[in-house]
DNA sequence: ACCCCGATCGTA
DNA sequence: ACGATCGGGGTT
């Protein structure tokens, strides 16, 4: 983390190449960067290998989530529920299959800054959807994360919305 | 080929 | 509490 750690600079592959806990916590109030979009990221989720009987890869590799299984710093987006897109960025090692899922952001190119809590209502208001999936999130300054100055105090929890894997405190939000 | 259900959200 | 809406994954 030399060049990285830089306030505004683009996060690169080995902040994300860690523990899916450690990036999911600190990815809090680092900054989403789509386009003209700059959103402070306030609530992520971990999903974590073949074991978690949450985690979309839970039951091997298909092509939906072979992107989890590939190289870290990479999105991984899909279409949920039919109508909304959810982001995740993949973590750890290549081959094993896990990512943070983006749950919530302060959207900052808006005055006042809007509140996107919730995953699909963030994708909605960045414009994210399926033909940006399995991008690399640490080439592009269209699209990445740049650090930041503070990481927030923050709370764990269960995760949102799954039936299996509620015993584990896997989400983080800010306060 | 078919069926079930989901990492959601807005409205009732 | 519930409906909208459709792709993925397991089953036949």
């Amino acid at each position: 983390m030399s060049r990285s750690s830089r306030c505004g600079e683009q996060l690169s592959r080995d902040f994300f190449q860690h523990d899916t806990l450690a990036v999911a916590e600190n990815l809090l109030g680092k900054i989403l960067v789509f386009h003209a979009h700059h959103a402070v990221i306030t609530e992520t989720e971990a999903y974590i290998g073949q074991n978690d009987p949450a985690c979309h890869a839970a039951r091997g590799k298909t092509p939906r989530t072979a992107v989890m299984f590939g190289e870290a710093g990479y999105s991984y987006i899909y279409l949920i529920y039919g109508m909304y897109f959810c982001l995740n960025i993949v973590t750890e090692a290549e081959g094993f299959p896990a990512a943070v899922l983006i749950r919530g952001a302060r959207l900052l190119s808006s005055s006042p800054p809007v509140l996107l809590n919730g995953p699909g209502k963030l994708c909605r208001a960045l414009g994210l959807s399926r033909e940006h999936n399995n991008q690399d999130l640490t080439i592009s300054p269209h699209f990445c994360i740049e650090n930041a100055p503070e990481k927030p105090s923050f709370q764990r929890t269960p995760r949102i919305g799954i039936s299996k894997g509620q015993d584990k405190l896997w989400r983080f939000l800010a306060n």
